[in-house]
DNA sequence: ATGACCCCTGGAACCGGTTCCAGAATCCCG
DNA sequence: CGGGATTCTGGAACCGGTTCCAGGGGTCAT
């Protein structure tokens, strides 16, 4: 209700000096300062954001697109850059933007033209030419988090190298009938670099000279999903391997539920590695690459600040690193168990 | 980058005609008004927020409350509300609002006195009288979902009625010792009804007499709290009860996953019922409850424009149908089993 | 004593729209 | 043909802040 004028009434001073006592840019004498601070506390001023978001062209706002939000990776995120924004009394506006859907569309060429942030966070977007062409207009800075690059400011873990030591780690353990499970054929619609996952798992297997035993076992990408994906893939004895890599640690948890319905021990006679720590995986008792998407979240907004204190300030790309946690969900591999399917443990296929 | 002001130069009127035409409000000849619109096109004319904020005090924009996001009620209810904000071309300013969080009290003693939006939607907020204080200073239409009546206005399940027709089926197939499982002792904390459905839970076992065992085992309201709560609950024989309502289906599959670890057949030895119908209930044949928090968020915001467009339009209580979906997880109750703790089927404690 | 410079303040312009108001043109009806 | 209602348009005020600019007073060095 009290606007400015009436602040700087009670004062006593002008709306410019009101205006500088309460902002802290300009000179100011300490005691008028104190004298509008105080005027201000007792009307229980509040300025009005469309007044200064007018005039500075400011909004203290972020946008935030996503292309689904009831996956635990999402969620983290969104949470982490909650938490970094309330800081920093940022509002935060949400939008919704599954790959081709008629949100996305909306949110690319109208949203985003409404310039109503002062910056944009994309999460597990991969932007296609028009998209992209829109993002440049926004004429804004923009980060991306968990894949592709946006902008030039990003961050995540490196997934192919999580991918990779996953794999690595089966294979140490003598596995050479390893599956990766999860995702779309080429890493499409999944949105957050479970592509580039893929192409870790290729090239380990490749590097172990077991590129022709590599398979992809396509699923969703959510729990069920790795559920009935695995219980088919492990149903037929003949053609179950004895070691899974799952895409994320959704798909993971799904194909151990999967293995326990089938009677298959869990790590004894199939080992199962993730990507993520899940808040699921210690219930689990799942191996996995640790990812802290809240900090990742977190580390957005600060890359986005920076980029709004200074337009100039160079890029970055930030690489969470992703430890291997190992618990109980590996083993090493099952001599009776690859015998059925031809191959022991010192074989090289 | 261009104004009203060049739209208007560009078609040959004034300022206000050209806004006129644009907002599609006060009188202006179709052939002008065809004028107008092809500038604006042609200048790729985009009204700048702030300031129509400023002038109309409408932000186009509602704020959603919620305590958290990685729990599946309150992610569906946010893509819900998103879907129908999109609809209409409104922005969604969310706020994450843990329950006794220092977020919470940003929220309501910072963000909701800056009013950067026309309504607010709070998802399992309980406000105390400090908060309903602000909430009424607030001075916008606020309904509530999942839960407690914030304002006038809220969409819900009849979280009572809900966990009744839950134990009732378990009473019904004959079983004796139920335990409600999951939530804080009150139901405090938890924010979306738990306390009212432990009530309800409790009157179902009061009209069946066996008020006297009726028993709540606490835990957190996510699957492994359940998992957790459930291993020590089952571990013990003499005590271990043949029926289970968990408090939500994520503590219900907990509970399911934990009797599969300790050997307890579901539902031949326990029999478990949910309430939610998650993703993930059909997965593990969960009997449960549905609701679909993703129509409540659309009708959420239904309320919230109706309110919108008519400040004194009435309020409305609206609560959704929860149908007892039966699946595999509950069956009659096992003479053996109940014979243990000397509990027949015919017995009332 | 005279600038040069810094500190402090108020008046007025401005951000980019919407809306009020007055006036002109047209229409309809008696 | 006169007059009231209706349609259309432009000028100006306004929403509520920030910021530019000019000016007064004090300090310090020349």
């Amino acid at each position: 209700m009290a606007g400015i004028a009436d602040v700087a009434r009670a004062a006593g001073v002008s709306k410019s000096t009101a205006s500088r006592a309460l902002t802290g840019s300009g000179y100011v004498s300490a005691a008028t300062r104190q004298r509008v601070r105080d005027a201000a506390a007792a009307l229980g001023y509040v300025p009005t954001t469309s007044a200064v978001s007018l005039v500075t062209g400011r909004t203290q706002t972020v946008g935030v697109v996503m292309p689904s939000l009831d996956r635990w990776f999402f969620a983290q995120v969104l949470e982490g850059i909650q938490d970094a924004l309330l800081e920093r009394r940022y509002d935060l506006a949400l939008y919704g933007a599954p790959p081709e859907s008629a949100a996305r569309r909306e949110m690319f060429e109208h949203f985003l033209a409404r310039k109503r942030f002062d910056g944009l966070i994309a999460v597990g977007i991969e932007p296609n030419a028009r998209e992209l062409e829109r993002l440049v207009a926004f004429g804004k800075p923009v980060v991306a988090v968990g894949g592709y690059d946006v902008g030039t400011n990003a961050v995540s873990i490196d997934d192919e190298a999580a991918a990779r030591i996953a794999t690595d780690h089966l294979l140490g353990l003598g596995h050479r009938e390893v599956v990766f499970l999860g995702g779309a054929p080429d890493g499409r619609h999944t949105s957050f670099g479970a592509g580039r996952r893929l192409a870790g798992y290729r090239s380990a297997m490749r590097d172990a000279g077991l590129e022709a035993s590599a398979r992809h076992v396509q699923s969703e990408v959510t729990m069920p999903g790795g559920y009935g994906a695995a219980v088919e893939l492990l149903g037929d004895r003949r053609t179950r391997p004895t070691a899974l890599v799952g895409v994320c640690d959704e798909v993971a948890v799904g194909a151990i539920i999967a293995a326990r319905r089938l009677g298959i021990r869990v790590p004894e006679r199939l080992s199962v590695v993730g990507i993520d720590d899940h808040a699921y995986a210690d219930m689990f008792s799942l191996t996995t690459l640790q990812q802290r998407p809240h900090q990742q979240g977190r580390a957005a907004v600060q890359l986005l600040m920076w980029q709004l204190d200074d337009p100039d300030a160079p890029a970055h790309r930030l690489y969470e690193s992703s430890p291997l946690v190992v618990r109980n969900s590996t083993a090493p591999v099952d001599d009776d168990a690859s015998a059925i399917i031809g191959v022991g443990p010192l074989g090289t296929a």
